[in-house]
DNA sequence: TATAAATGCTAAAACGTTTTACTAGTTTTA
DNA sequence: TAAAACTAGTAAAACGTTTTAGCATTTATA
């Protein structure tokens, strides 16, 4: 038969002591309270040998404190995603957090049913990888004074605590980097998106081939059509048409898988004489030949920092004034044998 | 000013009822407890004008129950766990359930820690891919009447719901393939555990070469030494030794990755001599050159499998006998380039 | 016409904590 | 030696729900 777990109450009478003696103890407060050295020690003695621990529904309730953060992304059945929830899940675990991940899919109003269902639910912190028309609801979630950071993307015009990378610039060298090794004709395959990660990855991309004095070539697909015959039409179309490319820049990891896996359709030579550089590096791009260079975003460093925001928020408390933490970290370029002219 | 969330009590205050009567009819029980028509309209429209949510931590307090499953597995930075939870974390959402990831790292402590700390917060079920040294403690979880179900591998002598894959037929499936494709030396790579599903595995390519009448060859590395110099060593000996092999076959995606990197470095043209298949597909084996075929998991299927037996459990409430639920379901060999005889 | 049943609702306990405000006794201080 | 301060606790409210038991009325029944 399952024996009920004991509560506060049931250690209270067992000890013949009060409630609130026990509670005082149990969250180290005895000293402070002048409770006397030997009830401290019958009290943790008691808790010991019956394997007590409170009810942290209970104490979320009177506290208001969950210990749970949330971390949203866009799939978290996608390795850049779930790499960096590795990371954030073992540092929370560390200070005894708890994680809940979900997947917003990249979509308004799937992102809104999550934060509002989770704000209910009491977590104590958000960290979210937004989709572009939540400006609204990460505002309200802010002024509702509970912990909010930014990653991956942010809004142009709404000051939020925040983890990204220098994407323009990651993106330049990129494309710089094609250049270099003797392409003329760099092609960007993006998604069609006002999230400024992407922007700014576009603007690199441009500005390089511009700086170069060469043509910009840049085809942009709807988020939805990624994996649709229309799509994979429309990289089939730049890949084979007219308009001469000579090497690939891809904006994003799925993009390079799809489009990869239509590269090999077309002719699995291609990918040989092809110039590729991707961002978002993969264990497999090592493996691959040839082997792929790619934009390797620093995850870990990523996963540390949004943690480091975070618990200064957490500490805070809504109480304190914090200024804005706002980090840009540094993406690193792979150069492997893709981007090599052959 | 943030002001507060209003409380069922507010409501009760501000239309002049009760507060069970808000609760039943808040709780559809409105007809059933006889509340009048014009009483729960009135109340549907209050609630609704000022949109008010019931508290969740509150609910659970009272009644036990907090919406939340654990999904716990190895690493959810791993392509089969995260995609997996992908789809849990789907259908989870879809009736109203919220899904915490934990990763234990294969790791007994780690797992008996969150398993502690998560049963201490009330989840109201857990899915669970055990490491090797926990069977007391998933079977004390069992005793304390909380839904569990195991995937990917489960204990010998210990009765649980359960969703796994046919582990020996497809590996003996795979191995055979190699020996049909003319490869006459297929070694074997695994780790050294006790898995169950692991030796499934190993038995599976043992009976398969034995059938053919060759030589097994089997390699077992500690799950720690497997990114490690020492690890690696093994492996390059394995491949480079004069005990002369002519394929290998991998019983788990981390060896693959690790091993194909090896290859890579020892010849980059040995790939292409080298018979390979490997458990668990990737979407970069399709494009890898050469394309390295696999033992597909039906990760749907098990997610969904998983998510059906968990919500047949958390309707039986602990109150009614489930009869034992286990499900095998079938990975599925994709063959491609590495397999074939050059 | 008295009683039983149905109707429409509510008071209050309970879930398990934390925390504020208090007390009774002892010791120190002026 | 009376007042102040300290010691070692405790009682009870509060967090926001759900749920049991019950209470007036009204309606049906015998």
């Amino acid at each position: 038969m399952k024996q009920k777990r004991p509560s506060i109450k049931d250690i209270a009478k067992a000890l013949n002591v009060s409630i609130t003696t026990i509670s005082f103890v149990l969250n180290g407060k005895g000293e402070e309270r002048k409770i006397s050295k030997e009830v401290i020690k019958k009290i943790e003695d008691y808790v010991e040998e019956v394997n007590y621990r409170p009810n942290q529904v209970a104490q979320s309730l009177r506290t208001g404190k969950s210990k749970i953060l949330v971390f949203m992304v866009e799939d978290i059945g996608n390795r850049f995603f779930a790499k960096i929830a590795r990371i954030i899940e073992e540092i929370a675990y560390q200070k005894g957090y708890k994680v809940l991940f979900c997947s917003n899919e990249n979509n308004d109003k799937r992102s809104r049913e999550l934060i509002r269902v989770f704000h209910e639910r009491q977590v104590d912190g958000f960290l979210i990888i937004p989709s572009a028309g939540i400006k609204k609801d990460i505002e309200n979630l802010i002024k509702s004074d509970i912990p909010v950071v930014l990653a991956d993307r942010y809004f142009e015009d709404l000051a939020t605590h925040q983890v990204v990378i220098n994407n323009y610039e990651a993106a330049n060298k990129a494309t710089q980097h094609l250049i270099d090794n003797g392409f003329k004709h760099p092609a960007f395959i993006t998604i069609d998106t006002q999230q400024n990660q992407m922007l700014d990855r576009a603007r690199g991309y441009r500005d390089a081939v511009a700086a170069a004095g060469l043509q910009s070539n840049i085809l942009e697909l709807p988020f939805e059509t990624i994996q649709s015959p229309e799509g994979k039409q429309r990289i089939t179309e730049l890949l084979t048409g007219s308009n001469k490319i000579d090497s690939v820049f891809f904006s994003t990891n799925y993009l390079t898988q799809t489009s990869l896996e239509i590269i090999k359709d077309i002719d699995p030579k291609l990918i040989y004489d092809l110039g590729i550089v991707t961002f978002d590096d993969n264990e497999f791009f090592k493996i691959n030949n040839p082997s792929i260079t790619a934009v390797a975003q620093p995850l870990q460093e990523m996963g540390e920092e949004l943690m480091r925001i975070m618990f200064k928020l957490l500490k805070a408390n809504g109480k304190e004034e914090v200024p804005l933490m706002q980090s840009v970290l540094h993406a690193e370029l792979i150069p492997r044998d893709s981007s090599k002219k052959k």
